[in-house]
DNA sequence: AGCACGCCGACT
DNA sequence: GTCGGCGTGCTC
């Protein structure tokens, strides 16, 4: 097989080869050709380093050639810089990418962006340093207010050196004032390389000889810290080492050059903070369980299991002991998740269970943690990766097996950057591409994914398996849920937001020893603020919506908050238009649920579970813990509650309600209402006490109502199912969203208009425009915003959508959304 | 992204 | 008359 040295040199001599890559760079599309200098090797799928204009860009090798495009001369072409690295990418993960780019219309390159970790395409960066010897102690004097701020800004950094683009975020005129800096030779700017993320390095030592005694060499501070190493196990991080014998790294060196130390860097993996967890066995399973276990494991194809298990069925056990036995059989499995923030005690079970071989990879890592959590995976060891939406891209090779858990949550669909994925779609292909089984595991499945099963959506050509946990692990009975109708309680005079029953329940609450969850629906108007003298209302400079009231504590002074922009502004105390002093806020929010539970019953402790109080890193948890061990009788929250995994289980359950819910100018309003209402009633009824659930409404006779007090899943989806058909909502049509958006309101609409025209006679006769329309809330954090909605059959292939928006002014932005959740 | 090229307003 | 603003277009 050998090839004499001789001969290999002369081929690689003869044979100058080229290769085609994807650059990087916003704007820069299609394929671009560079040499392969004879000392790289360039294959298909590997990341490089590419000069670039005037930078060093990430680039991904797409094809390697032997001859030249005619297009190109010679001496148009540059070389590759360097292989960032190679072999990252399977065949089928390539193909995984290239469907998500066909699909969603979007180029390629932004879908691999999607999917590694930042960083790995590193680019160069162009920086600015200063020359402190150049310049006169007084140079402050001769500048010009840009230079002055420029050299300002420098001179905060320690090193006096800071990237252009920072320069130019800090300082107006920026470019002016580095320009003058550098003609007064008092600075200078350069190119930083490209720099990779790169594996952490820690400082060990290790005893590589024993302390001897005879050794005269030795002074007695150095025996005694060698026999304090040794105590240790002869095995320690540098820091730890140092930290043990109160020493300095210099009497280690010193221990090294005699001979005793060895010290050296070792790569370590970055692990995010974790807490020590004890191992746990597998559980004894229900019937049903062992059912659903079995099933899974006789799977040998890549079919879609729906396993359907009401809250508290056991649905996790059933992951665990699906997934143990693949690791034995050199497999690895991924677990999607919605929020891993919400749901710690999820990961804390797969690491009790599985240990190291569990790898998490979310947006919450920092770059270098990504970073390991990406190599760990490339490492091809059985493991068990656990993420949120972007982990469907996460390197695994020869997977097993593909878990989604809460298969219902619209957290799995993209809608910000394009590709605007579902996690959902893209785990279906990738299990195809794979061969592997997908579980989709949800109380309230979605009607996309019982129409899949279930095989009435056209395009699923073989059904796939329907697996069911009806029974609580316990075998508790499902909580009974009242309904109180709210007009009737205003007709007998009560205008509480609170219930006559719910009142009764929550009386007795303590007597009973129970806890109780309220759940308030906090609609984007919910809170707003307004002038009861003239009728203003407090309204977000940046966009059309309603500001939203916040009292951060009892005493402090109430603020205003746009919850689109994020804008604030501290309530005024008189009305702006009319300067009367009456500007009260109105409406039920979390706040308004403490403040009448303080006044009606006062010894009712009570916790704010939303998103004022949940807002910093792990107080979802801590809130929890603190509700969990009885700190609070009542926990009141938003939509927050029904997006753990982890709530405690309680023994009352108040809807305070539903309506804001029900009616939402949204096609999906009453499935999202069946699924929170549904999953919120889920969370009564602890162990010994039976739940009690108490839904209020004004409409009790509203079929998603009645389909929550039946506790039928099957009742809802058939006949939300028929109303879609109806209307060819989705999972009987598809939907396609085109968003406008612009900060000029009149290029916006001229552009929708004119995309309209033109998208119209493209379209098929499947397919059907409806717009060009302001959106419901036209204008978001100072851009105007149009919609165009294109509705189609199931099997009618896409319109070709990609660059439609090239045509229009820079500052109006078209994006494409395939298969929209929501179209606000 | 960065940089060059190119066309309109306030200064030597 | 020029300097310099930033809009448009290209980078193998």
């Amino acid at each position: 097989m050998d090839i004499p040295p001789g001969q290999q040199r002369k081929n690689i001599a003869v044979t100058t080869t080229w290769v085609e890559v994807l650059v990087d760079c916003p704007g820069a599309q299609g394929l671009y050709t560079y040499q392969v200098p004879p000392e790289l090797t360039v294959a298909a799928g590997d990341i490089l380093s590419v000069p670039f204009g005037k930078q060093q860009v990430g680039a991904i090798a797409v094809r390697p050639i032997t001859t030249l495009p005619s297009t190109l001369t010679l001496d148009q072409v540059r070389p590759v810089a360097a292989v960032v690295n190679s072999g990252l990418f399977s065949s089928t993960y390539w193909h995984l990418l290239e469907q998500v780019a066909d699909y969603y219309q979007t180029p390629l390159m932004q879908v691999i962006r999607t999917a590694l970790p930042p960083g790995l395409l590193a680019r160069s960066q162009r920086r600015i340093r200063l020359i402190p010897d150049a310049m006169p102690p007084e140079a402050l004097q001769f500048l010009s207010p840009s230079a002055a701020c420029v050299l300002t800004a420098l001179q905060q950094s320690a090193e006096g050196d800071y990237t252009w683009q920072h320069l130019q975020r800090q300082c107006r005129g920026a470019s002016r004032g580095i320009h003058d800096l550098i003609q007064r030779g008092w600075a200078e700017s350069y190119i930083a390389l490209p720099t990779p993320p790169r594996p952490k390095q820690r400082q060990a030592v290790t005893l590589v000889a024993e302390p001897s005694r005879e050794d005269d060499t030795l002074t007695p501070r150095q025996l005694e810290v060698l026999h304090l190493l040794q105590r240790q196990g002869g095995d320690l991080w540098l820091q730890d080492a140092l930290q043990l014998c109160r020493t300095t790294s210099a009497t280690l060196r010193s221990l090294a050059a005699k001979g005793y130390l060895m010290l050296e860097a070792r790569e370590v993996l970055r692990q995010p903070q974790q807490p020590t967890l004890t191992a746990d066995r597998p559980k004894a399973v229900t019937p049903h369980q062992a059912t659903a276990i079995a099933a899974i494991a006789a799977l040998t194809d890549s079919r879609t299991v729906l396993l359907h298990g009401v809250t508290g069925s056991g649905k996790t056990e059933v992951y665990l002991q699906a997934i143990a036995p693949l690791l034995g059989q050199g497999k690895s499995a991924l677990v999607l998740v919605p929020e891993i923030g919400l749901t710690p005690q999820l990961t804390d079970r797969f690491r009790r269970r599985f240990g190291d071989r569990v790898c998490v990879y979310h947006s919450g890592l920092s770059e270098g943690e990504r970073y390991d959590a990406w190599r760990q995976m490339l490492t091809g060891k059985p493991q068990v990766a656990i993420g949120t939406r972007s982990a469907v891209f996460a390197p695994l090779s020869s997977l097993g097996l593909i878990i989604l858990d809460e298969e219902h949550d619209s957290s799995f669909k993209q809608d910000q950057p394009a590709p605007c994925y579902h996690a959902r779609t893209v785990a279906q292909w990738r299990a195809t591409l794979e061969g592997c089984p997908l579980i989709l595991g949800s109380a309230t499945p979605s009607l996309e994914t019982w129409a899949a099963i279930h095989g009435t959506a056209p395009q699923s050509a073989s059904p796939g398996l329907y697996l069911s946990l009806p029974e609580r692990i316990h075998a508790q009975p499902p909580p009974p849920i009242q309904i109180i109708d709210m007009r009737e309680e205003l007709r007998r005079g009560n205008r509480s937001i609170l219930s006559t029953a719910l009142q009764t329940a929550l009386s007795t609450l303590k007597t009973d020893g129970g806890q109780a969850i309220l759940f308030i629906h906090r609609r984007g108007h919910s809170s707003f603020v307004s002038c009861r003298a003239c009728g203003h209302v407090m309204m977000c400079p940046h966009c059309d919506v309603s500001l939203s009231h916040h009292l951060p504590h009892a005493s402090a002074r109430p603020t205003l908050r746009c919850h689109y922009c994020g804008y604030g502004q501290a309530q005024p105390d008189t009305c702006p238009a009319c300067q009367s002093p009456y500007l009260k806020h109105f409406g039920s929010g979390t706040q308004r649920v403490i403040q009448t539970l303080e006044e009606q019953f006062p010894d009712l402790r009570s916790l704010r579970f939303d998103s004022d109080t949940t807002r910093t890193k792990g107080a979802h948890r801590a809130l929890l813990t603190r509700f969990a061990q009885g700190e609070a009788d009542v926990l009141v929250g938003t939509q927050m509650l029904t997006k753990g995994l982890d709530l405690p289980q309680v023994t009352l359950v108040g809807v305070i309600a539903a309506d804001g819910l029900l009616y939402m100018a949204d096609y999906r309003a009453s499935e999202r209402a069946f699924q929170v209402l549904t999953q919120v009633a889920g969370r009564a009824g602890r162990g010994h006490q039976p739940g009690q659930v108490i839904l209020q409404t004004y409409t009790p006779e509203h079929p998603v109502i009645t389909a929550v007090k039946a506790q039928s899943v099957t009742d809802f989806i058939d006949l939300e199912l028929s109303q879609r058909e109806a209307l060819r909502y989705p999972p009987s049509g598809r939907l396609v969203l085109v968003r406008v958006t612009s900060p000029d309101p009149n290029a916006v609409e001229q552009a929708a208009t004119d995309l309209a025209e033109t998208l119209a006679p493209r379209l098929s006769e499947q397919w059907e425009l409806l717009g060009p329309a302001p959106a419901p809330i036209l204008r978001v954090a100072r851009r105007y915003r149009w919609h165009i909605l294109l509705k189609g059959d199931c099997a009618a292939p896409l319109p070709p959508l990609l660059g439609l928006g090239d045509r229009y002014p820079n500052h109006v932005s078209v994006t494409v959304d395939i298969d929209p959740l929501h179209l606000t």
